[in-house]
DNA sequence: CCATAATAGTTGCATCTGCAACTAAATCAA
DNA sequence: TTGATTTAGTTGCAGATGCAACTATTATGG
């Protein structure tokens, strides 16, 4: 009537999932709870989503690039960063101005506002992932991102951004 | 490809943002590629989300967890369980008998069909984490688990979930 | 006992996401 | 030219997510 001992023998199984342990899930969770916190940061903040600051982000790291050149760089797909774009030009942050040879395209950058509020989460964005960093060693890091590229080529191999930037210098393209 | 008109040079700041060496981009980007591709086995070959099989992942480990057990195990939250195990439940891959002491509870357990589901997506799911694994010595996941531990536990130190996963470490490769 | 609070689990809802379909413009091919 | 194809970007929508509010049951405290 109780609980017949229906003795669940987790180890049936020659091979055992420990959820916890298991690297998928890892990343998700992990990623997930430095998203919230970070989307938190932007969103407190400054009225950002993480997918406009990622828009920002990108421009301010060089302007005048196009909606789809946003895309490739910030992995987003095109209709997010159309949607981000339209937010931030009507808040005024980035301006956008279409190409007189092919006007299709258009491109972004930051308006002075933008690059104010962008000055301005920038060092928050970088405190908080040295907050997350704090407890290791600068070699732990770089064996960190060195772990993430390998395993970022072998889930999307398609995706070549990953550029290795584990080397000392980067050299921007 | 098209010009780079003006290089902007990205130093203007003395914090410079790489967004793609920026840790909580460079982990949520990987998280989503594992977590898509994953997810597309689930769902195609087994009909799977991937939150109906968290849950029958913990409940294949230990089963006659209630649903804020699982909850607790997979970080899901209630409404998630509740419904990823509604639906488990109505196609026979988990039973749900209510707890005659305590009314609110139940647990929950894996039928005969869910256990079969759960040994069949088992060693699809370890194969995948094998293979993206499969360029990183052992030493190598053994960092990388240490490392994302310890990320963890900053970026959200009141899960205590991550507790240590020594113990009966698989010996098999 | 009864009223209040706490807990388990569900339902509803507003928002977010991702994809497909669409418009507009440029290119190519005859 | 003009008609098919490709590319840039937007819009619409179906489904997923996350959170608040709700029901039902149990615990607590006078």
């Amino acid at each position: 009537m109780t609980t017949e001992p229906t003795d669940t023998d987790p180890k049936h199984n020659p091979e055992t999932l420990r959820l916890d342990g298991f690297l998928p899930y890892r990343l998700s969770v992990l990623s997930n709870a430095v998203s919230r916190k970070i989307a938190d940061l932007y969103e407190r903040e400054f009225d950002l989503s993480i997918w406009q600051w990622r828009v920002l982000a990108v421009l301010g790291e060089s302007e005048g690039l196009t909606s789809t050149e946003v895309a490739n760089r910030t992995l987003m797909d095109k209709p997010a960063v159309s949607r981000a774009a339209a937010s931030l030009l009507e808040r005024n942050l980035i301006s956008r101005k279409s190409d007189s040879a092919d006007r299709r395209k258009a491109e972004l950058r930051l308006t002075r506002k933008g690059r104010e509020v962008y000055d301005a989460v920038l060092p928050i964005a970088l405190g908080y992932e040295r907050d997350l960093l704090a407890s290791l060693s600068r070699e732990d890091v770089e064996t960190l991102h060195a772990l993430l590229t390998r395993l970022a080529h072998i889930a999307s191999p398609e995706r070549d951004l990953w550029a290795d930037r584990s080397g000392p210098e980067g050299e921007d393209s």
